[in-house]
DNA sequence: TCGTCCATGTCAATAGTTTGACACATCTCG
DNA sequence: CGAGATGTGTCAAACTATTGACATGGACGA
């Protein structure tokens, strides 16, 4: 009763794609729900987390690093400056750019934003050991370079 | 000169999760650029390719798989269906259900398409022994459950 | 020095997605 | 049998994000 095998299986690095997607997507959606009430989005998260690691940074670098283009970018800052979270420079600095820094409102606020999205994450690797933890990275990071490098 | 390191360091489990992120990310854009001349975007491919593994198949079925609003993967549908990739069942359903399915002309199409996509997957697991790609696709699955368990 | 090129910031238009709401059909349980 | 719960399809509005375009201000090389 099988049906002649014209359509080609699901190979396992395409199940492997699937599969980053379905983690990344059920991760994203656990910060989306932890985030909530502190009245952020994902995206406003990771803004704010990565201008607390890297101060001063301008607006398209801060783009690039989440994934999103400069303009986005622009409107996503524009909202979290209304809500006094950060502050840009006015002064044009050597290029154009306007740096951009956190104040510490945004600094408190983003205690209580790392400690849920670390409680998300911890459950996330919860039954894995260190040793699987630092395997499954060291796969990731070779998965995301093989990505990132062949094009170019 | 050290801060008092009262903002905590991003655990191992977070770098983990901008980790995820990032291949998916890589992931997604090469996706996009192989589709893109055959005039598909990752959503429309990723739908099609369900399509195709599970037939007949209900729109809210597909959106909860393919991650998405039922309302969005209906506007994804009716694109499909003017340019005559996919046909829906006229007579409702069991429930209110219209039943879809692929025509010949999208099995063509999804035949480039699945190859331009295992390409991309095959690259980003070319530097990963059978045993590596089982591994981390273990661990993978052990993330994702963990997260997909806990809420509910 | 000057012309070309690159990068940032921003505006406008467009496309894609989500949220909220409603009608309809089925299932389930009292 | 009947009322509520559940699931589907769809419309409208709001939001988010992308693409395209432009002005501005350095950087680099001829």
């Amino acid at each position: 009763m099988d049906e002649i095998a014209l359509a080609p299986e699901r190979t396992p690095a395409e199940e492997l794609g699937v599969l980053i997607k379905e983690t990344q997507a059920a991760l994203n959606q656990r910060m989306a729900e932890v985030l909530r009430p502190l009245g952020l989005s994902v995206a406003q998260y990771a803004c704010l987390q990565t201008l607390h690691d890297s101060p001063g940074i301008t607006g398209s670098e801060l783009a690039r690093r989440v994934f999103v283009s400069r303009q986005s970018m622009n409107v996503l800052l524009q909202g979290l400056e209304k809500r006094g979270l950060i502050e840009r420079a006015e002064e044009p600095g050597p290029r154009r750019e306007r740096s951009t820094t956190l104040t510490p409102h945004a600094a408190v606020l983003l205690q209580s934003a790392r400690a849920a999205v670390a409680e998300v994450a911890g459950a996330m690797t919860a039954t894995l050991d260190p040793h699987e933890r630092d395997r499954l990275q060291a796969l990731l990071v070779a998965c995301r370079d093989a990505l990132t490098d062949s094009p170019g």
